[in-house]
DNA sequence: GGGATATGACTCGCGGGTAAGTTACCACCG
DNA sequence: CGGTGGTAACTTACCCGCGAGTCATATCCC
């Protein structure tokens, strides 16, 4: 009867499963409920129930709610700018580039769609230094590409207001958020139906034939 | 000093204000931080001392906090589906009726930008059946708006897909909702700077002179 | 007095965060 | 090869503050 004193519990203990392994696994299914319901209506004991494992685990290996979400961004700001700097490095100029683009986003976010909520979010708390410092870094080189290739197309169009070309870049921005939200209730889409169906709505506002290189592949 | 048992209570009692200007001042000031801060990270309390009032007459008038958000998307929805209805109901079309809506939405919004963010929070939890039909309710009548708009225009571009105009739809909603975000963050525009800008824009990206009645006011 | 307007001071659950302990594995010693 | 200590991986059970919601009361005016 001395072991009173000493609690039972069944489930404690290492699963042998390595630290970096595991970070993984919860940082992907924290950008998912993080993207899908928000910062401040996410509970740590959410993401830990999503992820099969403990709440102290997260702040074992985060520290706290604040350091998970960083490390969301952290994951989903580099591929996101990454690959679109890919892109832009590529030689499409124009309407081509911005579907090239559409195509690249389209196909990084399949199989998590939500990765582009976590930096538009109105609720993480102001005065998170960690965060906000997280978020600019990355929206300022998402933004800076999109500006550039804004500028070009105005330069073209002989507007240059850089209001005009900021205003232009926040639209076009949103533009894209819209699709990957409109792919999100449908689902059935693929990336490469949603980029036909770009090239078909691009061709129906611009109102004129799109040139040829766009519609081969 | 039998009165140790009854509290003071300097500030209780009525101020003459009516139930219907109280509750009104409620709204406006729960719109705005709702709509600048999302509705999970709002509590009640910010709400009251906003208001100027105290957090019992806010349950006292609107029961709950859901309650209280649903009051503020009453009288959000209505303002904007009756706006838009009215510019529809006009002889406005294509890229016309486009640009007046916009006019409209930035004229409506001036004196409360953040209206615009109560129909797409995230936070909101699910389950909610009141918050759910009331937005289900105004999203339904502006996006059929909308709708009818997108569906004219590709109709004379020569394009009927169904889901090429929802998704189109959604992306003009969205391009609506950015352009109103960019407005934020430059407070310094009137709604006639906005939609000159809107004007200049469009003039842009559709890479063609605009009909003539676009630029008389 | 009584109804409408109003509030200070509570309760209570939820969620961020923590303390303390448990289990598995491995390196090293004999 | 068996013990043995160290460490990394994990959990249960808790603390505690904050915010939703309530109660009892106070003031005003007819």
């Amino acid at each position: 009867m001395a072991r009173t004193t000493v609690a039972r519990r069944p489930n404690a203990g290492t699963k042998g499963v390595p630290r970096a392994d595991r970070e993984e696994q919860i940082v992907l299914a924290a950008t998912a409920v993080f993207g899908s319901q928000g910062f401040a209506a996410t509970s740590v004991a959410d993401v830990a129930e999503r992820a099969g494992i403990s709440k102290p685990l997260i702040y074992n290996y985060f520290g706290s709610k604040e350091g998970l979400f960083t490390a969301c961004l952290h994951r989903a700001g580099a591929m996101l700018a990454e690959e679109m700097e890919r892109i832009a490095r590529g030689d499409a100029v124009g309407l081509e580039r911005a579907l090239r683009t559409l195509e690249g986003i389209f196909t990084l976010l399949e199989p998590q769609p939500w990765i582009w909520r976590l930096f538009f979010d109105p609720t993480i708390p102001r005065g998170e230094e960690r965060i906000a410092a997280e978020i600019a870094h990355y929206t300022d080189r998402i933004t800076a590409l999109a500006d550039e290739g804004v500028r070009e197309m105005m330069r073209l169009a002989g507007a240059d207001d850089p209001l005009d070309v900021s205003a232009l870049t926040s639209a076009w921005l949103s533009v894209a958020d819209s699709l990957v939200s409109w792919w999100l209730d449908h689902p059935e889409e693929t990336p490469a139906s949603m980029t036909a169906r770009c090239l078909r709505l691009f061709h129906v506002v611009l109102g004129a034939p799109l040139p040829s290189a766009l519609t081969a592949d």
